[in-house]
DNA sequence: TTAAGTGTAATAAACACAATTACAGTTTTG
DNA sequence: CAAAACTGTAATTGTGTTTATTACACTTAA
């Protein structure tokens, strides 16, 4: 099973920033398909990174707290904390060898790279842009 | 459990561009801090990509087939053939939602787009450079 | 010819993630 | 104020992915 809190995330917003309103997570999960306790964790993430408002109660649900402008692919990424994009080794190192003492080390240099690149790529795309691109089909 | 074929297969190559000679699946093993037969499973990967060369029988094991300034971390990367470094979201789309049926196309086009930088990154990194970094500590 | 390896299949164990159930708490509305 | 319709969240189960392990046929050097 592939993490895919990221997709499902994107989704969800979409979802809000196309319809404008309140959107309850019994309807958003039938948009993602899965299931409405699924998304409402995901909410909880991203109600705390400031992209969405929540309501509870009757009528309630979740809708964007700010302009699509203004949320990007980087800030839902970071909301769903998912896994680094290359895994790092984290068993210990046989000692009596050189690269195995040092690998770790370097590795996480070479992770870091990865990771940059990436967050420096999911930067630039906004969610308004992803709705722009839905709409044309 | 998180999929690690790529750190180790960059610790394996790294010993074996250290030590310069035939290496047993036993010994990369345990620098490794894995099973002999993983180690054996990547080597296969990694002489299909025509990184290494192996030798069966006694006295018998892997060297690398070239030099190292010439082994790129995105050789080894596509060597073992790792999930994307962004999910897919396989499952099907809910039909009567437009954002459902789209979504997938344009998280695709993302999804390559962070493939090409980590890409970018690992092919400018050789595994030369990577012994280098070790010998320093 | 034997010892020490590789190559590889089959299976078990560990783990991560999603799905589901359950229910307490909140809010709107009649 | 009571009922309906939600959220918030814990607990458990199901499913898929990866690693570990066992087993053994095959290969090669000495």
């Amino acid at each position: 099973m592939v993490n895919q809190q990221f997709n499902f995330a994107v989704h969800i917003l979409t979802v809000l920033a196309v319809t404008r309103s309140v959107v309850d997570s019994q309807t958003l999960a039938r948009s993602v398909n899965t299931n409405p306790v699924v998304v409402r964790r995901l909410l909880q993430a991203l109600r705390a990174a400031g992209l969405i408002e929540t309501q509870a109660g009757k009528n309630g649900g979740a809708k964007l707290a700010r302009d699509p402008r203004r949320i990007t692919l980087l800030q839902i990424y970071d909301a769903v904390e998912p896994r680094p994009v290359l895994a790092m080794n984290e068993r210990k190192a046989a000692r009596h060898c050189f690269v195995s003492c040092n690998i770790k080390t370097v590795m996480a240099t070479v992770a870091e790279g990865a990771e940059t690149a990436v967050r420096k790529h999911l930067r630039g795309i906004t969610l308004h842009r992803l709705q722009q691109k839905i709409r044309r089909g």
